[in-house]
DNA sequence: GCTTGACCTGAACCGCACTCCAGCCCGTAG
DNA sequence: CTACGGGCTGGAGTGCGGTTCAGGTCAAGC
């Protein structure tokens, strides 16, 4: 498929597509005419990526488990490695947020205390 | 107190305390000599400024509920609604995250299938 | 053959959230 | 009184992750 198709189905532009070929996240596909024709299994590919970059996972990052993948097999435990710290950190970030949530609940609890009083100062100034 | 003292109370550098006044982020505070002197209440909000960052929230949002804030309670209800929002938006991540991180667990799984499957064949090259 | 729309390149540019710097001033300890 | 550590300003610079642009080329339909 052309880069138009691919863009449509990862939801990433294509100039971010080139972009990452660039830098080295996506491989160079096969080219006719000058223009690219990529396999089916770039879709994957990039779904993945695009899972790993929604953890945080920096495109620095991605790019060295793309590296250690184009190398084979023998850079399997390495990219497990590199997986299993990345799941440490979506599991911190989990907790952080989960925080973050329970803190919003409980300034938006206030803030309805705050308005039920105003409401109930409307309806003393009303009966005044 | 200082900005240095208060920065080592946040967390947050000098440089970016300043940076967080000059946005609007923070009230410019009393000066002796030039210098700043913050009321230890700064600290509680600069708290609350990074609980709202964690959770996404752009400097520039932040700035608009430091503002609502500081025109007093007529804004109450709308600063509300902003942390309603936040909230949704945080549930959401959180979402994301989890689904990100069985993601990872998967994989990693199969990373664990594929070294057994390397540590059985290296058996059977040593028992040849 | 020609038009049209998709695609190509390299390089410049963008927004965000800081961070650093030069050159200055202030206040306190020795 | 002097040295020094901390603070001040305005403005430039940084790193990340793209995005935009000018000036082309390619290919499919008419």
């Amino acid at each position: 498929m052309k880069i138009g198709k691919l863009s449509e189905l990862t939801g990433l532009s294509i100039d971010t597509l080139r972009y990452y070929e660039k830098i080295g996240l996506i491989d160079p596909p096969f080219r006719k005419g000058g223009q690219r024709l990529y396999d089916p299994d770039a879709v994957r590919w990039i779904d993945f990526l695009k899972a790993l970059k929604a953890t945080g996972m920096s495109l620095d990052d991605m790019k060295r488990y793309a590296l250690m993948r184009a190398k084979g097999n023998t850079t399997s435990a390495n990219r497990r490695v590199m997986l299993e710290n990345q799941h440490a950190l979506v599991l911190e970030r989990i907790e952080e947020l989960t925080a973050c949530a329970a803190l919003l609940e409980y300034k938006i609890a206030n803030y309805h205390e705050i308005e039920a009083r105003h409401e109930l100062d409307d309806k003393k100034r009303y009966l005044k």
